[in-house]
DNA sequence: AGGGGAAGTTAAAACGTTTTCAGAAGGAGG
DNA sequence: CCTCCTTCTGAAAACGTTTTAACTTCCCCT
């Protein structure tokens, strides 16, 4: 690492902005009396221009704005916020962002945030439950009128007293808790839930596999606990029991979900002596590490086996073959969140929005000759 | 919410306004008054115990401590930066957060910053600068004490104008603007720069594929203007002309990023009459496109032809074949940018850091039988 | 000519903290 | 016993806005 220190020769580097800083005042930030001063107005009148929800008129408007472009004034949000009780805020908090899909929902949050005008706040947790708390607390602090929980978890009793917990504190703050892809642990709690139907993705794609013949399928990716993916399991083993299979035909393998574990799981799961012509993948990083695992084991997709992924995040066209899977609009399920908890105020308590997801074709999947 | 009458012995007076206070504007939000209240103490020493940094006697303070608990009070953050002068709060402006390199990016400044208890927004811009523009007025209005602008832009003079002033502003309020992969228009100016070192990275991979006997190398993805891609253009440059290869032996497409403008460029590539062994894509999403593009045209990555990314993006593994590319640590880059910018207030005036980079060998190059 | 609005403006009171300044209580030293 | 620290605590003054209530003008109407 190189560290080139720019071309500080030419001596007056520093421009004599620390000096300017210095001039003005101790802090340096223009304030509203300084305006007024310079517009020969009293701050009432400046702060009723500005802040534009007053009638004024335009000589005097015209004179404001002019003072205010030229000391180059900028309003500080805390004195605002302070007094107008809070200013509006959304807050997002992610496992990752770096995981495609939380990022996608991240963007629809921020997105929807924007068309309002409202600030958006991103915060990560690792999964950490400690971490979460913290945010959580922060965002207290910070007085954010919406606060967005996203992704999957198990739902264990430290989680139901936890979203309890937070449930509680912001309501009582006359916030919101909206759950983006979670459960709620009681239809009594006064938060917002928002998910795609998991199920219903879940019995269609696997039920895709089934219309072209096959009969063994492995669901890779199960996670018990996690709501999310035991819909998908619901919904797997309802598309087979809708298909006349009993209910042993059902194989699901609880390995998680990310790459690695699909990885892993789809090497134990060649060696083993399960017969299977299909895979349904709990996500599209799953299905990425199981087409992996496929390929090092001299097989091909979809001429041997099918696979099929879940989420259709942006690179899984590029899979090889490309995947089938279920498009969950992601950003969409971000913007909804944000929409319904703004759109209806009372809408609070227990209530549940179900966003619907299609299959998207691809080359992952070829019919069986046989059936068996 | 109780109202714990008798508790406070003594101060009847101001009792009775809080108590009034409280009764009247039942708003939800416990202030720092009714703590003080219910302890039996001022605000000045609920606030001394609170904030920590007054040493308040262990009787007093466990007395305080239990008020607030038992109210489950939480500071006004707005109030508290209103008079310390602001709160220590770092924004990172992207593109978009679902590009998983700048998500990465992201991720870091959010985890650097976690790590000296500091908030981190973030905010996207789509690549518009007015919205860009906006962002930064915004966090202006915040108070943030660091800007973080991060991503490869086209250096026109709207863009030279455009951190001109951001610089001039966000330093006068005595902040610090950082850019992150992107240059400083005026090494005068009062900013930072943290990047890697493109050219490096891209001289070493092109190197790479010269040592495999590649002769007749494509530079796929060539953006003029934007410095990022300039400056690996010019590494792949050197490269070529450290193994005495002629300045005619260069051939830079340049059709941006994204694998949309990757996929397009190869195809019209393979139906041209120029030969060509190799191809050094600008970014892995082009190289993914380049894959796709080569795949459909019936020829085989790397025995036809070799491609290397550059990026290493979490799923460049996963591409068929796993991509040989180079490795920008992004988290790192985004936790540089924090660490630096921390370090040394001092450091601000054109100073530039430059980040290393380094191969990933994996399966997307073969050596050439027959150097042309 | 005097009263009543309307229109335009301002002084001052919030908002919830932190911090300064000063007072009170309690010992120690003379 | 008085003085002088020390230690603890509280009243009040910031911080930069918005908003309320009041105060001018000025004009119109009777």
């Amino acid at each position: 690492m190189t560290t080139a220190k720019g071309t500080a020769a030419k001596g007056a580097a520093a421009k004599g902005t620390a000096a300017k800083r210095a001039a003005v005042k101790g802090t340096g930030r223009v304030t509203i009396r300084e305006v007024a001063e310079r517009a020969g107005v009293s701050v009432a009148t400046v702060s009723r221009v500005l802040s534009g929800n007053y009638p004024v008129p335009p000589a005097t408007r015209t004179r404001v704005l002019r003072a205010a472009r030229a000391l180059d004034y900028v309003a500080n949000a805390h004195a605002r916020a302070l007094v107008g009780g809070g200013r509006n805020t959304v807050a997002v908090v992610l496992r990752q962002v770096t995981s495609p899909f939380y990022a996608q929902v991240a963007e629809g949050v921020e997105a929807e945030a924007a068309t309002h005008g409202w600030l958006c706040l991103v915060g990560t947790t690792g999964g950490d439950p400690q971490r979460e708390m913290e945010f959580v607390q922060l965002m207290r602090e910070e007085g954010a009128r919406l606060v967005i929980l996203v992704g999957g978890v198990v739902e264990d009793d430290a989680y139901r007293e936890r979203v309890a917990r937070y449930a509680e504190a912001l309501d009582a703050a006359g916030s919101r808790l909206v759950l983006c892809g979670r459960p709620a642990p009681d239809p009594d709690l006064p938060v917002l839930v928002v998910e795609f139907d998991n199920e219903a993705g879940a019995r269609a794609i696997t039920g895709h596999l089934l219309s072209a013949g096959h009969r063994r399928i492995v669901f890779l990716g199960g996670l018990p606990g996690n709501t999310a993916l035991d819909a998908r399991v619901a919904g797997y083993r309802a598309a087979l029991a809708e298909h006349g299979l009993s209910e042993d035909a059902a194989y699901v393998v609880d390995c998680g979900l990310g790459r690695a574990a699909g990885l892993r799981a789809m090497t134990e799961l060649l060696q083993g002596r399960r017969e299977f012509t299909a895979v349904v993948a709990g996500d599209d990083m799953v299905a990425a590490g199981a087409l992996r695992a496929i390929a090092d084991g001299g097989l091909r997709v979809p001429e041997d086996i099918s696979v099929v992924g879940y989420n259709d995040i942006p690179l899984a066209e590029d899979f090889s073959p490309p995947l089938t899977t279920v498009r969950t609009p992601a950003e969409e399920l971000g913007r909804a969140a944000v929409r319904f908890a703004l759109r209806d105020p009372e809408d609070a308590a227990g209530a549940r929005h179900l966003l619907g997801t299609h299959i998207v074709v691809r080359g992952s999947v070829a019919p069986v000759e046989r059936p068996s």
